[in-house]
DNA sequence: CCTAAAATTTAGGTATACCTAAATTTTATT
DNA sequence: AATAAAATTTAGGTATACCTAAATTTTAGG
């Protein structure tokens, strides 16, 4: 029953995954933002993706989409793929977890499930990938986050540091230089209303940061 | 100056690269065959590959074709990432010589220069592939093969098995039951003339095989 | 050396997934 | 409620890489 779905769908159903995340239905305009793809592209595509056999979006006219059972399940193996070779990547050739994406990106689409199943099992089946991202299970189902944006901290509070959601290089280099990686204790010291910026102490180190940065890593409160 | 390859493209110029270590030309019927697409395609990406830019293949009507230079370094390259993947599947995933070929056959179009260098230097820069196959050199060289086909020896003569050309998982498997593996010390026993069958001692078991398999076998006389 | 068979190429078509320009629908403002 | 701006869709096109049917060229047998 189950096709197998091109690369661009995989493409595309992750990224509506991800934009839906907060329940709100994807939008055309913001999946040819997050994909560099033009809007009229998306709708011609997200429309085959509607009326495939088994549906793997649902589409109103204007309305944006979201995903079906089947385009979720497609989804969760896609990023399953993903997060675990990055994982592989760290863990066996010495990657940073800066360089894993692009790398990650490309093979998610092409490995098989007996390779998917050898990485999870070398890696004694990991249940966060480098970046702190929870890896959906085997049955494809994404485990529960309990993590909020550190942007949502306040002065006085303190967590544990589950996750950084970015791709990009250098953010993450600059991350890592500070410590604010996975598993980092942090406590906001200060914050500064109109701009949003925190204060913030990781270890010895006191740090001022702003939203475009606490807004991509989540804690969990201490 | 070089354009990223499609996938098809790298496809193509392995099978030319392939076909053509003869030193004869490559014909269309022939690449179409081992394909699996049909005659009139494979014309039509000949004439496509010819007139490219910097062109990767020569092309003369009715003639066949052959790698140009350009053409020759891109097929190397996508040899030396399947056979590098390869080694590296059955290093360090536990795969066997016969489950590799497949799951290789995808991830050598799309790792990166670094996932190349960093898995063959994990792997101490290897030579030969689970199949005992030549891995062409970083710079992109062939290294030299002085190995002849089983089916060359006659009675009396003895060698080491160099390398199986073969990705059929039965045939592998038949093989290695057999223990007719890379470094394997066999020694010609018998040749029957007219069906070329051909009596190999390897270790303590006697077996008689076909030209289809004794075709395959590369063996450094000794 | 001529003709039938085989190999190859040409012609015309399909599916995927992208694009720009123009039309339409929704939304937001006055 | 009208209208301007923004978002979205429709219309029409492109490139890649495949296909079948028909035409042509090469080759091999008598």
């Amino acid at each position: 029953m189950n096709k197998k779905l091109t690369i661009s769908t995989q493409d595309y159903l992750k990224s509506i995954y991800e934009l839906t995340e907060n329940g709100e239905s994807a939008s055309t305009n913001a999946l040819a933002q997050r994909m560099k793809i033009s809007a009229p592209s998306v709708t011609g595509m997200i429309q085959k993706l509607a009326s495939a056999k088994p549906a793997l979006v649902e589409y109103h006219k204007h309305q944006g989409v979201t995903l079906t059972r089947d385009g979720r399940k497609a989804a969760l193996e896609v990023i399953r793929h993903h997060r675990l070779i990055e994982a592989w990547l760290v863990q066996t050739l010495g990657y940073s977890w800066d360089e894993v994406h692009e790398e990650a990106e490309k093979l998610e689409h092409v490995i098989s499930e007996d390779f998917e199943q050898r990485i999870a099992a070398a890696m004694g089946h990991p249940t966060r990938d480098p970046h702190g991202e929870l890896i959906p299970t085997a049955d494809l189902v994404m485990p529960e986050d309990n993590s909020t944006p550190l942007s949502s901290l306040r002065a006085g509070q303190t967590g544990t540091v589950q996750c950084v959601k970015a791709a990009d290089t250098a953010l993450l280099r600059y991350l890592e230089s500070l410590g604010l990686v996975p598993d980092a204790e942090v406590e906001v010291k200060d914050y500064s209303p109109f701009d949003h910026n925190l204060t913030i102490k990781i270890g010895r180190k006191t740090t001022i940061l702003g939203l475009g940065i606490t807004s991509k890593i989540f804690i969990e409160e201490t």
